[in-house]
RNA sequence: GCGCUUGUGGCGAAAUUGGUAGACGCGCCAGACUUAGGAUCUGGUGGCCCCGGCCGUGUAGGUUCGAGUCCUAUCAGGCGCACCA
């Protein structure tokens, strides 16, 4: 047994298993060890959050974004946007709702690669172990999870419907007129009848063919063109390379150059690869954003990403020569000022249309082109370029234009060719003055000797130049920019120049990965054509291979594989060593990327365990799509896009009959680190505290967050953290150590890691859940601070006081309610109601306490009171609320409890407030009765014994009453 | 450059949406109980002050009886897009 110094300084530790062992505390004080461990294990037990489809409810489906489990566990950042959503659902639970509520893991990545990469070890065994920690650390925290539901996007029986959908895209291809998916059997009955005729699809190049001219194709040649239409296609693209991660990556990958997993440095490159159509869907993506509750922000983002600009294309024909090539330009009313063109380095008409004289200095300038990266195109951003030696004619003035070469065009964009207005656009009037090409202004008034006027206003003048004349006579003089804008779409159009045209920004997603930790693609390879394995041959499931790393011959690591071929004839997976390439075909290389899994699964947890379908019909009428969605905002252009289209897809193959996926979304704000430093006088082991160390020459030192509370270190913890302290030396201020802090990330190296368990040990999982709550809006970033922790901790203890007494004895009571006592209980109930419906979790918090303090004050034992306002907690601190349900005299959970009503008649008060001000100051205060009307409200300002001080010469300008609340009289003058 | 967003005590933050700015919590100060306190409880805590008040929501104007809130301009931070024609 422990000496008694030591075990009476037990006791001022704070938690329950201390307090048990101590007798100066009674046994019934909060004991929130034995309470959470008794509800987590009964919980699991009695299945208490299990969900099926209930049609006498309504549902209503709450959604995180599953995390990756990473093989550092949770740090208290991760469980925030968990647990708001967890109170969102409990209090749609209490409301009467069919709440679905489910969890996941996002399993498949590159750490899990990149480690078995290191060690060797497979990385579904990492996996698992990284899983089953997170389900520990989640398990504490109290979720209403229905774990039946989980899936992990590593198991065959959920990619088996990532592949399945990757095989319906591409027998799909989208159809312009309805805007939706259709199968690739009707555009090859469409070609079989009438070629490329009367066809509007989305397509890699606009092809043109006739009907005889398909039907003499061949096999293959067929292939090859029905993939220049399918959703999900094999393209010959430049991608993103990394050489340092071995793969490919898609836009959203790359910030800057740098891969985001790694900063590695990317590469531009042309391969083979398998992309998904997503531009397809680029104006049904940006509509629906019209139809969803996310934030502005967000679905800024995404507008931006999309980019949708409206233009029109124009075509140019090439001096003494029958070619001709075409431009898109938002701003056709400038056609006037063209003093030049443009093509983008990697256009094929580089080629088509330089000059034998110029070839050489625009071949070298096309290879210099080449060689520079992306982040080296970004860094330095000199005006280059090249003429080609040809000119293009103004289709609008006859005149002779001269086409440039200049890596500042892109090729993935519009047509890659542009038409230069040096007067109205700043990068070709950046080109223009570096090579001394013409300037033509066209808007009165602009001034162009030192910069373009890009703006889209102003009258248009010069067009055409005075004394000369445009084509029919054309004239934009006079109009203003829009109309000359419409004017020019108008003639063009009818003349035949060419046509309004929508562009976009959006791209095609690349989905081929260069990795093995992914799902395969259910693809074999015969006669060079890639074909799909049977659907009923599905899952193709991810074989085992020698090692992870690609092959010596850069193959991706699939091709370590022994097993990866597919015999056609037994529809099976066979031994490489069989490839005959007459019934056995090598299989697929690549995997697919990360947003693959992430993309529906969703519409899997409505259904989890069906082997026939992703989702029945009938789980999918049921559920319908997400009602609230919550996860970080740094996947607005990633996953947010892509899980958008996977679900559009879906919808038009009738398979989720919602359009979108995630009504309504919230972005939980990222929880950041708070470092603690202690300060080291250089080259001594001496530390000195914050307030004294601008006295001496000191190196701050990252020191453990854990050793320190409310910034003073703990010195013995200190000494004992590191070697290197064991000897060290303290210059104190007012007796203690003081650190200095810093937010940064939460990351190990900076020692600011706060791990949920801790804090869970320490205090309980159900005072996390309301400090994390506490500690401001959820939409915001903050840097955890364990400080104010006690405060929570300290509400739950005086909440437990209410319906205990000190002595442990039970306090409630069946004494009817006093008036104070409702008033407090319906003031919280409108808050609280009010704050969970707009994620305002903070100031429920904040009135909890305030009406928890009232309720103390006023000695309220009644269990009219306490019985509410535990139902009330029950979403916040799900624990607590369970055990004083049950000794409430409940043997039902609380969840099963019906929400509190407000009743506002409890509000009323005997008497307000009246305030009486005027030139903007209260002057006096007086009590009125309530429901006392304006003109009594008047009297009784002006009559009240201050009036006298006040009043004279001023009259009541207006009179504000607010029930139950500061009633005002303005006096003026 | 374009778009979105945020500026309030020592700190995290509230503010009934135009009505007593700083709720609630942390921290700090004082007191109580204590051999002791990193425990618990009670009270205080925006700044200045001649103790009557005065000044206070990034800055400068405006509307209003009244502005943190609405309008105009401006400054600063965060995020997104960015040679997209």
């Amino acid at each position: 047994m422990t000496k008694h110094g030591q075990s009476s300084k037990a006791a001022v530790h704070i938690t329950g298993a201390d307090t048990l062992k101590n007798n100066n505390y009674t046994i019934m004080d909060y004991n929130f060890q034995d309470i959470e461990k008794k509800w987590r294990q009964t919980w699991a037990a009695e299945k208490t959050y299990h969900v099926g489809e209930d049609t006498t409810k309504p549902k209503y489906y709450v959604l995180n974004m599953f995390p990756y489990p990473s093989g550092a566990g949770l740090h208290v950042g991760h469980p925030l946007g968990y647990i708001a959503s967890d109170i969102y659902a409990r209090y749609k639970r209490l409301c009467g709702y069919n709440v679905l509520n489910p969890m996941g893991y996002d399993a498949y990545g590159l750490p899990a690669e990149q480690y078995a990469i290191q060690t060797g070890q497979h990385p579904a065994i990492t996996t698992v172990n990284n899983i089953n920690r997170y389900r520990d650390q989640l398990d504490k925290i109290g979720f209403s999870f229905d774990w039946d539901r989980e899936v992990r996007t590593c198991d065959a029986e959920y990619y088996h419907w990532t592949q399945w959908a990757f095989q319906r895209m591409f027998d799909a291809f989208y159809c312009n007129t309805c805007q939706k998916a259709q199968p690739i059997s009707r555009l090859v009955a469409h070609f079989a009848a009438h070629g490329t005729e009367g066809l509007d699809v989305a397509c890699s190049e606009t092809l043109s063919f006739t009907a005889a001219e398909w039907n003499t194709m061949s096999e293959k040649e067929q292939q090859q063109v029905l993939m220049n239409y399918r959703l999900a296609y094999l393209g010959e693209t430049m991608v993103n390379w990394c050489p340092a991660l071995g793969t490919v990556l898609a836009n959203d990958e790359v910030v800057d150059g740098l891969s985001v997993r790694g900063g590695h440095p990317v590469v531009q490159k042309k391969m083979k690869q398998w992309c998904l159509r997503v531009s397809a869907y680029a104006q049904r993506l940006l509509d629906g954003l019209d139809t969803i509750d996310w934030s502005d922000s967000i679905k800024e983002t995404q507008r931006n990403w999309i980019g949708r600009s409206e233009g029109t294309e124009m075509e140019f024909s090439v001096k003494d020569s029958d070619q001709h090539f075409t431009i898109f330009t938002t701003r056709a009313d400038t056609i006037f000022g063209v003093t030049f063109m443009v093509l983008a380095p990697e256009s094929e008409l580089v080629g088509e249309l330089t000059t034998a004289d110029c070839r050489a200095d625009v071949e070298a300038y096309v290879e210099a082109t080449k060689r520079r990266t992306e982040r080296e195109r970004i860094a330095d951003r000199k005006v280059t370029g090249v003429f080609t030696g040809s000119y293009a004619v103004n289709p609008f003035t006859g005149e002779d234009i001269p086409i440039w070469v200049s890596d500042y065009v892109l090729a993935g964009y519009g047509t890659g060719a542009i038409m230069a207005v040096p007067a109205h656009d700043s990068r070709d009037y950046a080109f223009a003055r570096h090579f001394s090409l013409p300037i033509i202004p066209l808007i009165e008034g602009a001034d162009v000797s030192e910069e373009s006027f890009d703006a889209k206003e102003g009258t248009v003048m010069n067009s055409p130049q005075q004394g000369k004349q445009g084509l029919d006579g054309f004239s934009l003089n006079g109009l203003t920019v829009k109309e000359a804008i419409a004017a020019t779409k108008r003639f063009v159009t009818e003349k035949g120049l060419g046509r309004v045209k929508v562009n976009y920004r959006l791209r095609d997603a690349i989905f081929s990965r260069q990795r093995y930790w992914g799902e395969p693609f259910p693809v074999y390879y015969k006669d060079g054509m890639p074909r799909m394995i049977p659907e009923a041959c599905l899952p193709l499931c991810l074989p085992e291979v020698s090692k992870f790393l690609p092959t010596e011959t850069g193959e991706p690591p699939l091709g370590n594989a022994a097993k990866w071929a597919w015999d056609e004839a037994n529809s099976q997976v066979v031994d490489k060593a069989l490839i005959d390439n007459v019934t056995v075909f090598p299989l697929e290389l690549s995997t697919m990327p990360g947003f693959a899994g992430s993309s529906a699964y969703y519409l899997r947890y409505m259904d989890p365990h069906n082997d026939k379908a992703l989702v029945s019909p009938e789980a999918d009428a049921y559920w319908q799509n997400v009602d609230l969605y919550i996860g970080g905002s740094e996947h607005a252009t990633g996953h947010l896009i892509y899980s958008r289209f996977w679900n559009k897809f879906l919808h038009d193959l009738g398979v989720s009959c919602q359009d979108e996926p995630f009504r309504k979304l919230v972005n939980q704000g990222m929880i950041q680190g708070r470092s603690n430093f202690v300060y080291r006088i250089k080259e001594t082991n001496t530390f000195v505290s914050l307030g004294l160390k601008d006295q001496y020459d000191v190196t701050p030192i990252h020191v453990d967050v854990n050793i320190v509370q409310n910034d003073v270190l703990d010195l013995e913890a200190f000494k004992a953290w590191r070697p290197e302290f064991a000897t060290a030396e303290f210059i104190l201020e007012d007796g203690r150590y003081i650190c200095g802090w810093a937010v940064e990330k939460m990351s190990k190296s900076m020692y600011n890691v706060v791990n949920p368990d801790v804090i869970i040990e320490k205090y309980g999982a159900d005072t996390l859940r309301l400090y994390e709550m506490f500690l401001g809006p959820i939409s915001q970033s903050k840097p955890w601070d364990s400080n104010g922790i006690d405060g929570c901790f300290r509400f739950l203890r005086k909440t437990w006081n209410l319906f205990f007494t000190r002595d442990g004895q039970w306090a409630v009571s069946d004494e009817a309610p006093t008036k104070a006592n409702l008033k407090t209980l319906h003031k919280l109930i409108k808050k609280v109601t009010e704050d969970i419906e707009t994620f305002s979790y903070n100031t429920s918090v904040a009135a909890f306490m305030i009406a928890v303090g009232e309720l103390a004050q006023q000695k309220c034992t009644s269990r009219q009171v306490l019985e509410p306002l535990c139902i009330l907690m029950a979403p916040f601190t799900p624990y607590v609320a369970e055990e004083l349900w049950h000794q409430l005299g409940h043997d039902t959970t609380v969840c099963d409890a019906q929400w509190p009503a407000y009743d506002e008649t409890c509000m009323v008060e005997d008497t307000v407030t009246l305030s009486v001000s005027f030139n903007g100051k209260t002057r006096y205060t007086i009590d009125l009765p309530a429901g006392a009307s304006r003109e009594e409200a008047e009297a009784a300002a002006l009559g009240a014994p201050q009036a006298a001080r006040y009043t004279e010469g001023f009259q009541v300008v207006k009179v504000i009453v607010v029930p139950g609340k500061i009633v005002n009289v303005v006096l003026k003058k």
